[in-house]
DNA sequence: TTTAAAATTAAACGATTGTTTAATTTTGCA
DNA sequence: TGCAAAATTAAACAATCGTTTAATTTTAAA
């Protein structure tokens, strides 16, 4: 997925203002107008506001797997790479919680006949990776057995995504006034929560 | 919040399109026709089109409080009133799974001026019930310290709806293909999940 | 400098949006 | 039965939607 400057201008505008209204709350010329260009360049560039969409999708969807991969082939303790697992998650969808939030409202929208192919099997590797890694530490006894593993992922990005929408009521209620105190709380206590969590439902404690 | 059957009409068609199709994916012809009424009529009841969606909410988010209480109150251990809880919150959150889901999106909406003000309330009456349980537990020792509490519901509410979201992915990635199949998952995997996670989190292990 | 391709523009397209109007029908009480 | 209020209707409203057109400007290789 190559882009020129111009593409790349008018898909991030677009990210920004699909994230914030939705895609349908979006028209073709708020993106033209914040992107500073002429309506028409968005079908010249794409053909249409939906393959716009699809540009978007395939275009962020960067593969996330070799981080993964990274991770687990290192030579440490399977609960130390568990732990790395797990921030990398949500540093990932931190990162790029625009687009997965498009993703996760127009995915189950049954008017979008979009396939989202390159999300789903984006996802697919990585629920595979994990399994596979789970299921060698179960066989080394480091991991319990009888693990719903494939609720690990919905738990972390689920815990994230619920913050990030309720962030109007966390803001408030928990005194998250400053960007910077949001940004610290996701990296640090949201993350040293999320491990001691599923550390405790995974990992076999040695005394 | 009293509605006429023609608004009750209304309001169960519109909640369902919503949460299909996105408050701005909506048009009130669609409403309309589904609902088998004329068009005028939700003008005529509600105002407009976010009126509708203000009613709703209202409607739709009944008290919680007291179910919560009911448990809370119950004279049985820590854990097992804990257990109930995280069920209570999957069963709650499934059954008015639409709402919800409406909610999520428009709330970090910049487009919406609405207040969600009903919303707002109802949750931080559950964040302090469940805050002030978890801190008794912490007093008597049944419960651990150094818990982020308010990531709790959190992970309850986002690992449903995360698992909820991509249930395109996990019908045909995990043979969930009957909606009974999908209905046993959620009340029984996915609270067990819950529950044997969260407790590990947050209960003090008696040996 | 010439010239064909690419980029950009303003304007217009028909379709659809949410809402209002004014006329008509239905309802339920006196 | 009579009649005012409530409910319902089809039609029209202006505004906006995504897209296309045809003309113009810019670009870059010959």
């Amino acid at each position: 997925m190559e882009l020129n400057e111009k593409q790349l201008q008018i898909v991030q505008v677009a990210e920004k203002l699909f994230a914030e209204h939705g895609f349908a709350g979006t028209s073709v010329r708020q993106i033209a107008k914040e992107a500073n260009i002429n309506i028409a360049m968005i079908s010249y560039y794409f053909g249409s506001k939906e393959k716009l969409l699809e540009h978007m999708v395939v275009y962020r969807m960067s593969d996330f797997k070799g981080e993964l991969d990274t991770i687990i082939n290192q030579d440490s303790s399977f609960r130390s790479r568990f732990n790395q697992i797990i921030e990398l998650f949500v540093q990932r969808i931190h990162k790029n919680n625009r687009i997965y939030k498009i993703v996760h409202t127009e995915l189950s929208n049954s008017t979008r006949c979009l396939t989202f192919e390159h999300y789903l099997v984006q996802k697919k590797n990585n629920y595979d990776a994990l399994t596979e890694f789970i299921n060698k530490g179960q066989e080394q006894h480091e991991f319990k057995k009888n693990i719903e593993i494939p609720l690990i992922i919905p738990t972390i990005l689920g815990t994230y995504f619920d913050f990030h929408h309720n962030q109007v009521f966390f803001k408030e209620t928990y005194n998250l006034d400053t960007p910077e105190a949001i940004e610290r709380y996701i990296n640090h206590t949201m993350v040293k929560h999320l491990q001691t969590m599923l550390c405790a439902l995974v990992c076999i404690e040695v005394s």
